[in-house]
DNA sequence: AAACTGTTTGACAAAATTGTTAATAACTAT
DNA sequence: ATAGTTATTAACAATTTTGTCAAACAGTTT
């Protein structure tokens, strides 16, 4: 007898739905597709998950726990100096998104589009992220006062790296027929995409 | 008689579609939902445009000529020396997205994700976009050999750009709340982002 | 006014999608 | 083996959404 994992049909439809929802969104979603996808009649997907709704909600707790962690990474380490702790959060950050390319997408569009979810989602880290706002603007006014780095607005740059480091990939099929040859290497191309990304940052922030 | 222009129920069909594709995006849109925005029975919307493909395909003709339009815009003026040349297309750019809010989410959904459509409308302007980038990088690599500038990659200053000047706009209802304060007057933060979005290119390809 | 044209509507049909159920199969523990 | 539990299926029901149609309406021309 080999050494077969034999995975439930729970967690295909889990892993089904996730393709699913990911790519076309929920609207676009078909429950029958993802229960071809995972290799079962359809009725399985309501036996284990009920409604279509129930699933996707399954789904969008685990995009969420992911942007979660996504979002400490990018804070980077306190200890660092400020413009250690930004080059490797950047580089964090676009980590992240290279190892879950439809997230943003995904994100972007069904989360932020539904205030409701987004509101209460929100209200959670509300008060966190404006800590971490407030701790990095005190720190970069300081290096700006002893004349380390430019005077800089904290929300502004978090804005310029977040447009940086996600557009690529909510973009990529755009980007890549364009880019063409450019891009013919998508290992070499993310590679020099994370050093420009920091790159610009850097030069933003440096005194020239 | 007063001056009441009797706007056509045709018209008010495609205007209240648009809203509704824009904001909802094919699968998520209701032709009973156009309908009643438009204040008709939704047959009417059958009766002008059969289906609501075809009802799709008018408002997806739409931005894809305004898409055209602001990569032209964005193109800038040849005559113009590079660095202002970028600046100028980096703002044009950017005044087409204000004027356009709900357009690059609506394309990047919609118009990507579907391969056939895509790379129709992209064969069309492939060989021209393939120019611009030739041209700019001619003069780029001239600018630098003479010290004026950095020596930079074409492509990927695009993608910089693409991504400053489109990503807050895709995830505004994101960065809205986050930003809260820094964002109470929209037109004012526009201002300044589109500022910053020149310095931080700028900075990229100044010398220091 | 009658005939003609394009517009509008409500009721209905068709199709697509989601959700349910009862019967059956497969597995587990006694 | 048998009873009991969980998993699976096929057929069906319900709902939602799109699409059709004949009849009524409104404006125009003869």
């Amino acid at each position: 007898m080999t050494e077969i994992e034999k995975i439930s049909s729970e967690q295909l439809i889990l892993e089904a739905a996730e393709q699913e929802f990911l790519t076309k969104g929920y609207d676009g979603a078909r429950t029958i597709s993802i229960a071809q996808k995972a290799g079962v009649t359809h009725a399985m997907l309501h036996y284990y998950y009920r409604t279509k709704r129930q699933l996707f909600e399954c789904i969008l707790a685990k995009t969420i726990s992911t942007v979660k962690e996504t979002m400490l990474a990018a804070m980077g380490d306190p200890d660092m100096p400020l413009v250690e702790r930004l080059k490797d959060g950047i580089a964090s950050h676009f980590d992240h998104m290279v190892a879950n390319p439809l997230l943003p997408r995904f994100f972007l569009n069904e989360i932020i589009s539904r205030p409701e979810l987004y509101s209460l989602l929100y209200e959670r880290v509300a008060s966190f992220i404006r800590e971490f706002f407030a701790d990095l603007q005190s720190e970069a006014d300081a290096a700006a006062e002893r004349g380390e780095i430019e005077k800089i607005d904290i929300p502004m740059l978090i804005i310029s790296i977040m447009s940086l480091n996600i557009f690529p990939f909510v973009a990529y099929h755009f980007i890549e027929p364009v880019m063409g040859t450019i891009i013919a290497d998508r290992e070499i191309f993310l590679e020099e995409r994370k050093a420009e990304n920091i790159e610009l940052i850097m030069r933003r922030i440096i005194k020239h």
